[in-house]
DNA sequence: TAGATTGTTAATCGATTAACAATC
DNA sequence: TAGATTGTTAATCGATTAACAATC
C-alpha cells in the first residue's frame, strides 16, 4: 500500500504529543487529533497503515502507541550521522542537543577547507571529505546530514551515494539528483522564510 | 482565487533556480520544470494564478520573470527580522550568511538567560525577552525566528502576538496555536530525520 | 507560414473527511 | 446493556496533469 509522505509526518507530530502527556494511559483519535491540530479519521486513518493500534469504545494505550510509532519511524534504535559542512549552518547542527536526545548521534564531521581538518568541534574531528567513502563503509554508516555550499552539494551527493549513503538531510539551497533508492529531504531556511513574506505581502 | 501553498514553496523553487542560469534570456516552462524537478503543466499553472508573464511560442524572459518571482515572494524588499532564543540553534541561525544574502536581517536578538543578556554575538547584543514588545512595536517589526525550547514556546509566541508580529519560523518541536492573522511555520529537525529513518527502516 | 509554447479547461489522481457498522 | 470509540468504506475535496486552442 503506498502511504502518503504527509501521514508520515503526522506520525512523527502524533508521537510527539504522546511523549508530552503526563498521566494519563489511554487517549483517543481525537485528542491526539486536538494535541496536533489533526482531524480525528486522519488519526485513525495514518494509524490504521500500520496496524490495529486501538480498542474500541476505548481509545489507544498512549506507552503501547509511543512504542509502536517509535518502530514505525524507525526511532526504536540510535542512528549514526555523518556530517558534511562544518560550516556556520553545519557547527549548529553539530553543537544542537536535539539530535543527540532523539538517537541520531553525530559521529563524524567532514569538510574540505584544510583550516578546519583536524580541529576538533564538540568533541568532533573534523575529517577531509577525502575520507568519506572509508568511514561511511567501514562503519556501515546509512544517514548523512548536508550544510556546504550550493556549489559543492551535488559533487558531495554524489560522493555520500557511491560510498553508500541511503538518506540525505540537505540544507544548501540546491535541487539535487538523487538515485532511486536514495532518500533525499530538503530544508532550505531562505525558502521557508519566503513562504512567510509571501503571506505577508499578500496580507499587509 | 485560493492558491495552493505548495505553489508558493515552487515558486521559490523556479526562483532559485533561476538566480543559477547564466546566459539565459528565455526560458520555456519544460526547462523550468526539469531545473526543480517539477511538472511542465504544474510550472504554468503555478505562474498563472499571479499573472500572464509569458509567450506562447516563446518561453518566459528571465529577467523579468525573476522580477515578478520577487514581487509575488515579498522579496523585492528587505525584511528585519527578530530572534528568540539564543541557544545552540539560535547562535547558528544569528550566524548564518544565507538569510542577509536573501535580504533578511537579524536586527535583534532575545533571550532570558541572564548570563547570555548585555552580550554580542555577530554584532548583534542579545536582550531580554522582556524588551521583546517595545522594540517590535517601535521598530514595526513582522517577522520572527522562533528557536527556544520546547516548555517556553507557547509563552514566547504569545507575546510575539501581542506585540505585533505576523509572522513566525519556529524551530521548537512543539505545536503551537496563533491566531488567524499570524502565519506560523514550523521546522522540526528531529521530525525531518524521522522522516528519513522511516524510509530507511522500510527500504533495508 | 510552420513550429513552438503559452494559458486554461477538463480529466485524473490522491488525500482528507464524514459516516457508520463493529466492538470494547 | 448503553455509551464510546475504533477501523474502514464511501463521499468529498483539492491538487496535479493532460490536452489543446490561442498566439507568438
Amino acid at each position: 500500500m503506498k502511504i502518503p509522505s504527509s501521514s508520515i509526518s503526522r506520525i512523527s507530530l502524533y508521537y510527539r504529543a504522546l511523549l508530552s502527556l503526563k498521566d494519563t494511559s489511554v487517549i483517543s483519535s481525537q485528542e491526539l487529533a486536538d494535541l496536533t491540530e489533526c482531524n480525528a479519521a486522519q488519526v485513525r486513518k495514518d494509524l490504521t497503515y500500520f496496524g490495529q493500534f486501538g480498542r474500541p469504545g476505548k481509545g489507544y494505550d498512549t506507552e503501547t502507541l509511543k512504542l509502536e510509532l517509535k518502530k514505525i519511524l524507525g526511532i526504536d534504535r540510535d542512528w549514526d550521522v555523518v556530517l558534511v559542512g562544518v560550516g556556520n549552518l553545519g557547527s549548529a547542527l553539530l553543537a544542537y542537543k536535539g539530535f543527540k536526545s532523539q538517537g541520531f548521534n553525530i559521529k563524524y564531521a567532514f569538510d574540505n577547507n584544510i583550516k578546519k581538518i583536524g580541529k576538533t568541534k564538540q568533541g568532533i574531528k573534523i575529517r577531509s571529505t577525502r575520507e568519506l567513502k572509508s568511514i561511511i563503509r567501514s562503519r556501515h554508516i546509512d544517514m548523512a546530514i548536508l550544510a556546504v555550499s550550493q556549489e559543492s552539494a551535488q559533487t558531495v551527493v554524489d560522493n555520500l551515494v557511491t560510498s553508500g549513503i541511503k538518506a540525505i538531510l540537505n540544507f544548501a539551497p540546491v535541487t539535487l539528483k538523487v538515485p532511486s533508492g536514495v532518500e533525499l529531504l530538503n530544508i532550505d531556511l531562505s525558502m521557508e522564510l519566503e513562504r512567510l513574506t509571501y503571506f505577508l505581502r499578500s496580507n499587509i
